[in-house]
DNA sequence: CAGTTGACCGACG
DNA sequence: GCGTCGGCCAACT
């Protein structure tokens, strides 16, 4: 097959592009659906290497702690104001309902999780 | 080739 | 709930 896994970094891209507004992943998912779990540190390193000059919806990639990591870079404030506009309302400590907005592919090998709507 | 760094994560106090 | 420590893996110097 045509170089599949040539590009850990691309493979988080192409994830990223797919995430529908109003939703989030965290750098571990990405990470974990890259095919390298653990390695999230890397998938925001690929995010880095954005600096936002690329088309993707890199606002809707935070961290496990449902808060955006991008505070301590500087435009912290702008990917809150973009997730906010597609709907993602955060909470007083700049936290979002990971458990309700994260989103997880249909063909994810590891099969999303059962959690969430079931409730509702 | 070895050490350092990083848009992280989970555990511990 | 918050701060700190170690672990994780790949890229950078």
């Amino acid at each position: 097959m045509t170089a599949p896994e040539s590009g850990f970094r691309d493979r988080v891209l192409a994830l990223v592009a797919r995430i529908p507004a109003g939703r989030v992943m965290t750098y571990g998912q990405l990470a974990l659906l890259a095919g390298q779990p653990g390695a999230a540190r890397q998938a925001g390193f690929v995010l880095n290497s954005l600096m936002n000059g690329s088309a993707l919806p890199w606002q809707r990639v935070i961290n496990a702690q449902g808060r955006v990591s991008t505070h301590k870079l500087g435009f912290g404030a702008l990917q809150e104001g973009l997730l906010r506009a597609e709907g993602v309302t955060f909470d007083d400590s700049g936290r979002c309902d990971l458990a309700r907005l994260q989103w997880w592919p249909e063909d994810s090998p590891h099969g999303p999780p059962p959690t969430l709507l079931d409730q509702a």
